[in-house]
DNA sequence: TTAATTGCAAATCCTTTGCAGATTC
DNA sequence: GAATCTGCAAAGGATTTGCAATTAA
């Protein structure tokens, strides 16, 4: 593939947004963000950046459940959720543990540059 | 919502395909199957009646990197998932190590009656 | 009977593409 | 100046939805 990057406003503007993101965002989220930071950005650019993004490995994409792809720059601490079923609230954890585990049980099937989603949902203190 | 299911002889043919596969396929390619097999079932219905086996709990889904969800008749045990983000192959893995750190971390925070959602992605070595 | 389910086609939503003009190197 | 980008609008592909007809209970 082209291994060819030209730096453009566009491409930098993307990776500014992206880099005062800590969440995944979808590529139309991103170019929402864009268009209120008043840098114009046609979608299908946004596209076509975010996915030279990806494959230059500056920029990390998951899949969510409904389809849509959400990116975020590289290498962040991540966290995880606690979500209530019934009132629907969040909580974000930590655990070096379980990333420690991802890792681990990714090489021994010999999977590299790997990520992992981790939900844990259940009924919170308040409405048990 | 409803959790009212009537048998119907659609659903039944879906149930039926999906006993006889071991990968995860797609909505689109269950159709296909069906269509073979001599079953005329719409797309929608399909679609319909994969959503309401997946909130059944009786199928699991999958959504591989180009946003296509995959399903598969449940394994009897509880497993997860390694994804490779490049093909899309998956892999199933057990971890109890895991599943008692999810417990504890929910314990942690006065959640009950947990349930969690693990998934591991990566570049599997055939892609690399 | 009657509420759930189906099939069809139209409608959505995210994403990709074709192409002419603007840019970077 | 030439190879890459960009923007726009049109095209694609998966999934959903409206609605009248059908069917299970």
């Amino acid at each position: 593939m082209a291994t060819n990057t030209r730096a453009t406003k566009q491409k930098l503007a993307i990776t500014e947004v992206l880099e005062g993101q800590n969440k995944f965002k979808s590529a139309q989220e991103i170019h929402e963000l864009l268009t209120k930071a008043k840098s114009k950005v046609g979608l299908a650019t946004v596209y076509r950046s975010l996915q030279s993004m990806v494959q230059a490995g500056v920029v990390d994409v998951i899949v969510s459940s409904d389809g849509e792809s959400r990116y975020r720059a590289c290498s962040q601490d991540h966290h995880h959720h606690l979500l209530c079923r019934r009132c629907g609230q969040t909580r974000e954890f930590v655990a070096p543990e379980i990333e420690k585990l991802a890792e681990v049980i990714a090489k021994k099937y010999n999977f590299t540059d790997t990520d992992h989603i981790i939900e844990i949902s259940g009924i919170c203190k308040d409405c048990k």
